[in-house]
DNA sequence: GCTTAAAATGAAAACGGTTACATATTAATT
DNA sequence: AATTAATATGTAACCGTTTTCATTTTAAGC
């Protein structure tokens, strides 16, 4: 394998000059130029990157940490991220945590271990240990979609309490005062912040709240599957449901369809996500929808000038929201 | 940053020692491993692991390119290759690379370019172009899911033609004889291995194979909600859909629920990959389903066994696949 | 206890680049 | 043409490890 060497005796100049052909091009008189691109091409160099991440302490890596890949969501912001980093010269590397602490730990790692620039979490998770803290004590982070709030970290975040009173408002229009909702995992702040929306829409309307008509989830097919059972067994059936998201509220569609229910006309579904596949379900799924390759883009971009300095207080970004409104919600009847 | 050098000042040994400990513990004394040990406590040593890469030469790196990680089936295959290369020790890098030759590319580079070690193809595609053949004249790679098979690479695939003929035969065994495809992608190997088969199960069964029955798609909801539009339509309508994936299948099946076709009643709607949400769409998905999270490990065994010459020959890995059959499917009737 | 082999350690040379600094060359100014 | 400033290039140190090779220490054999 040709290093820098062989470039530098075939083309009769010395490294320096080959290291700046390649790395500031204009520094070098145009005839060099060519004379070094010429030997590039005729010993068939690569440069080593591990050699120029290593000597000059940027490795040009960010990393990802994705609770999981297969949520259409997260694939959705994944696609933005990898969009900005193209264009800013970063690669991504992504991590599916699953969740686990273990995993993202060994993953956060790569940044104090300097394999990585940066990382960005999806997670409401600090994934870094007291022994990753470095010298100035804060490692370069950013977090997207799912946020700790304590200012500690930029954040990119979507205003979730309003986006739940939105939808609920919608709700509400159509006439549902016995409205449940099937919720993410209680670990999740996105849960905590939808349910506060969810309640302000209720408190504005003059409806109580009703904890019974709470149902617990984790954002899969099957949590919403099991949710929407129950519901359908309720005596008192509410007579519409507002999930947490898109994958919950297609698991309870099924659930009421196998129950012999109609949507939206004996009950109303809405989700949150506006992930691909809630267009093509039947009915078609109301929901929120969220601009996920644009939170990646953010994510990614606010990460750069954090390494560049060119930030100085923890910004807070939020992203806007889009009530979907298709025929999965209906009026109440009845 | 504590470096090694300062761990070896603090244990009063000499950086050698230090990285013999770390390394390979069983070549230092164990009086000294102790005390080293208690240095890098001591001063906080997080080796930089990108001067150990450069030096040493292994990344430790699998570049992974997946044509689109919102794909549900890739998700899966993703997850498994990251538990396999969690266990052998190996960092995962994921390109999201939308089929794009050009991100591919890029990424590819980073094995020629020493960032990763190897490199895991999802897509029937060599990504390395003639500036990245190295000394040997091949890099290390594995083809998985959908493959080229030139004996070049190992290889990891499913026997896609006689899945899709046990599809087909189960459709015939229902009685259809009109069964309609729609197709993936001409380009992909995948279209061509599957549409064999099913006229594999068409012959044996001695039906006339009828051009006028392929529907082009590009394994998209959108595209499976197309071609299920025009089929609605047709005059002489086929009895039976078989689609190349499942999300052409949840795609077709909105298609026909909107021209107010019964499924499986009026036209049955076969899939292929068995993702998550083909159980849980109305009515459940019948499929062919694919050891995913399988072919995800096995294709990073068999890249980490090619870095360590331990593959004489490209092998091939057949995958089993397995008919599921849901309530989409039914008897032919009329 | 002495000799010899084995194990543990240290000194220093890589690895392949980048970059600060010194020097040589070219262009600009008078 | 001489002086000065700007530009281009070269020299060599350096980044933080690993690893070869030489040296010292320990264990084994008799």
């Amino acid at each position: 394998m040709a290093n820098i060497r062989d470039v530098a005796d075939s083309a009769g100049v010395s490294v320096a000059t080959v290291s700046r052909t390649l790395q500031q091009p204009e520094r070098v008189s145009p005839k060099t130029r060519n004379k070094v691109m010429a030997a590039v091409q005729a010993v068939g160099y690569k440069p080593n990157l591990m050699a120029v991440k290593f000597r000059s302490g940027k490795t040009h890596n960010l990393v990802v940490l994705v609770p999981t890949v297969a949520n259409v969501f997260f694939a959705r912001v994944i696609s933005g991220m990898q969009e900005a980093a193209a264009e800013l010269g970063y690669s991504i590397l992504l991590a599916n945590t699953l969740g686990n602490s273990e995993i993202e730990s060994h993953y956060a790692k790569m940044v104090s271990t300097s394999q990585a620039d940066g990382l960005i979490q999806l997670r409401a998770h600090n994934p870094f240990d007291a022994t990753m803290i470095n010298d100035n004590g804060l490692l370069p982070m950013v977090n997207a979609c799912e946020v700790i709030d304590d200012g500690q970290y930029p954040v990119v975040s979507l205003d979730n309490r309003a986006a739940a009173k939105a939808m609920t408002e919608h709700l509400i229009s159509l006439g549902h005062t016995r409205i449940a909702m099937i919720k993410g995992p209680n670990s999740s702040p996105l849960t905590q912040e939808r349910l506060v929306g969810y309640k302000d829409a209720l408190a504005q309307a003059n409806i109580a709240f009703d904890e019974s008509l709470l149902f617990p989830g984790d954002f899969t097919l099957q949590a919403g599957y099991n949710a929407g059972e129950t519901i359908s067994h309720l005596e008192n059936r509410p007579t519409a449901v507002f999930c947490e998201n898109d994958e919950t509220a297609i698991g309870a569609m099924q659930a009421f369809k196998q129950a012999n229910l109609h949507v939206p006309n004996d009950i109303s579904v809405a989700g949150f996500d506006d992930i691909a596949f809630s267009a093509f379900v039947d009915p078609p799924l109301t929901t929120i929808a969220q601009p996920a390759e644009e939170f990646g883009r953010t994510a990614v971009t606010l990460l750069v000038d954090l390494l560049n300095g060119k930030i100085r207080k923890a910004p807070k970004v939020i992203m806007p929201f889009e009530l979907i409104v298709r025929e999965s919600t209906g009026k109440a009847l009845g």
